[in-house]
DNA sequence: CGGGTTGTGGTCGTATTGGTCTCAACCTGA
DNA sequence: TCAGGTTGAGACCAATACGACCACAACCCG
């Protein structure tokens, strides 16, 4: 069993990933933290017989970043595994983060199928380091890490591409609500093809819908990004 | 110029490295150490200006192991990118300092083209970190992070040959973005086998692939080295 | 104040083009 | 010669553009 801490400064979504963690055999919740301060105490104080496996780790809080977070229990050489989940998306962040050893980097909104990949992928790299508890060859350690590797995620309706998607999905981010013919003309494509994208990514609730008056004929909908 | 610091307590073997990244382009070797508090200083000390990319770092050292000297170094801030470069394989060893972060973990001894591999393939990740400056979508941080995680095997895949390899990346690097039709008759070969070479580049986060729109039908995919 | 007109975007069917898979032919090395 | 691996050709599948038609709100005119 792989006991997991969860670290966010809102209380719904720290609810909302408890129910998420149950719903994966094999995790279980050992303790929530709603701060920055209390997070770094409850990894470093944790007696080790009920130690704390893995962190989800958020990066805004009141009083410090997930990165302070970090930093404190790296340099107290605390042999925990981190998930960074957040929205910020800042590259740089990213970037730090990998840099002080997260095994994940979630970005907030995502499914539980999204979710429960990751937990998978982590657990096969949990148990890769474990079984080889000797001394390993190159090509295990690789194997290693290599089981840490992002894979593609969920599987897309017939239709979309995931090359597509993405380009939609930044296009959204990067400008602020966008209508059908707006994303389409931003990103050369047509607009019957970016309005399909643009649907997908509402019925998964990374973005939303809101009709636009004001101009003669039917009303446009617009797509805003959803954090 | 990447700027690399490399840290072994072993003369001789300092040299071969240095001789080794000397031999890869766009590496230099800006600084060397032969202890552990001689690298912490080396890392946190060097101005920014002229600062670090990339340190090489041994494990055992008279004075401190490279696992001290990375808990010293992430507790700082430091932003610098480490490569195990060690003979210690013990698998806790290897844990812990995946989860300092390093961004590669090579066995001693090993090849100069299992070297070169592997900073290309860090050169791929930092290049795909620094050309997301702004907010990143989820599947951007995703090839970031598969790009640093090594690739199952160190082999290539069964059905390429590395001569073929060369020549795809090869053509990628010189022509700017090509579809795998264009990369086909530029290099006299049938599209499918380039688009199988493109695609493994892809993979492995040395290309990126966006689709190409504007004609009716299928939108075809292009490959650039990087953008 | 109300119904018709107009202009714009949503929706659907079809054509088109590239992606993808399978399998046979070829090449290389022992 | 044989075995394994690499390439190539064709068939099928998938993702897009285009155009026609439908739905909706604003406007206009009585």
């Amino acid at each position: 069993m792989i006991s997991v801490l969860l670290v966010d400064d809102d209380a719904l979504t720290l609810e909302l990933h408890r129910t998420y963690v149950e719903r994966v055999d094999g995790f279980r919740v050992v303790a929530e933290c709603t701060g920055a301060r209390a997070a770094v105490s409850a990894i470093l104080e944790r007696p080790p017989a009920e130690g704390i496996d893995l962190v989800l780790l958020d990066m805004t809080m009141p009083d410090g970043t997930g990165l302070d977070v970090l930093r404190h229990v790296r340099a107290r050489a605390a042999d925990v595994d981190v998930i960074a989940v957040t929205g910020v998306r800042d590259a740089d962040v990213v970037r730090q983060m990998v840099g002080l050893g997260v095994a994940q980097y979630l970005v907030k909104p995502f499914s539980f199928a999204v979710f429960r990949d990751r937990l998978e992928q982590y657990r096969a790299y949990r148990e890769r380091a474990r079984e080889a508890t000797g001394p390993a060859t190159q090509s295990e350690i690789d194997a290693m890490l290599g089981a840490l590797r992002p894979t593609a995620s969920v599987a897309l309706p017939k239709g979309l591409s995931p090359d597509t998607l993405d380009r939609v999905t930044g296009a959204v981010r990067g400008s602020g609500p966008l209508s059908a013919a707006e994303a389409a003309s931003a990103l050369g494509m047509s607009r019957v093809a970016a309005r399909r994208y643009l649907e997908h990514l509402a019925d998964t609730g990374q973005v939303v819908r809101s009709p636009r008056y004001g101009t003669p004929g039917r009303p446009e909908t617009e797509y805003g990004w959803h954090p």
